[in-house]
DNA sequence: CCTGCACCCATTGACGCCCATAAAACACCA
DNA sequence: TGGTGTTTTATGGGCGTCAATGGGTGCAGG
């Protein structure tokens, strides 16, 4: 099993069942780079820019609040993102299987009603209907053939 | 073996058979070079600039990963990075004999059928559909014997 | 007593591991 | 230098294991 010290990324796309008690299977992958982590689980809460959930271990919570604490006390900017973040996010445990269970109003919000897309965006992931998220891989997909996006790297490693 | 201090290159071009089940032999001069990464396997997502499959090793990705970090996070630019990048690669662990197995989607982008060309690209690899390649790199001579293509090399190294 | 929710068990189907064979690169020796 | 034996690589197939899924059951709280 996953004993790899360097590596602990969410990556490619998952589409599993949601059953009708609204139990998922996180995938195997996503689980093991979620396992040193102090919560047996997922964090997650609705995404303000998709339609799709926003999903992570607990250590990027802790993430998000060193950045939230970056800003002005009381500035109506923090203010906002706090609430957006930390009031709509809950822990999802694991249940023995592996799964956890998909609140209604997350469900709600991505249109998941009989399948769930784990979607890997490296330190996080998000989980979309497998429609809406293919759709939006596509557009995304389209657009870079003609862009061509660029990242800056930092320098010394591979590629 | 394999222990040097500088870093191993991807060089050449293996042509390998594709089985019923989907494996293919990573040729065992690119399974030397990705031996010190801390995935056992090869990281691979579809070309968004030819009709190929994009590989490498998973420190590659934590690199990617790295450079998307500098990005704001629910920025326009990092969501998009992230999905390109991430949400599209895969994980493809060696069988013990070496093998990988090439999912569907990956084959069909590149037309690969009963057998897969693995191109060296210096720090990277990419994977084809054998006579594609063979064209692709009878064009790109063709053409470099007009254009005559230079570069720059960082200097202090040898030659 | 009824409703959840958390744990347990059963099924299945894919994938990972093992073997066995074959072909090729290499080393060694006459 | 050519032949021969040994090691590594490539390939094919069978089988066990684990992940994904579905359903049942017991405990807790209202």
């Amino acid at each position: 099993m996953g004993s790899e010290k360097g590596m602990a990324l969410f990556l490619a796309t998952f589409v599993n069942k949601v059953d009708k008690k609204g139990r998922v299977s996180v995938p195997a992958t996503f689980r093991a780079t979620l396992a040193p982590q102090t919560f047996a689980g997922v964090v997650a809460f609705r995404s303000f820019t998709a339609p799709c959930v926003e999903a992570g271990g607990i250590d990027w919570m802790e993430r998000l609040s060193a950045g939230t604490d970056d800003l002005a006390a009381f500035s109506a900017e923090q203010d906002e993102l706090t609430s957006l973040i930390f009031a709509d996010s809950r822990q999802l445990p694991f249940d023995p299987e592996g799964r956890i269970i998909l609140p209604e109003d997350l469900m709600a919000h991505a249109g998941i009603t009989e399948a769930a897309a784990f979607v890997g965006k490296g330190k996080t992931f998000q989980i979309w209907e497998p429609a809406a998220a293919a759709a939006v891989q596509e557009e995304l997909r389209q657009r870079a053939m003609k862009n061509r996006p660029t990242l800056a790297l930092p320098k010394g490693g591979p590629a």
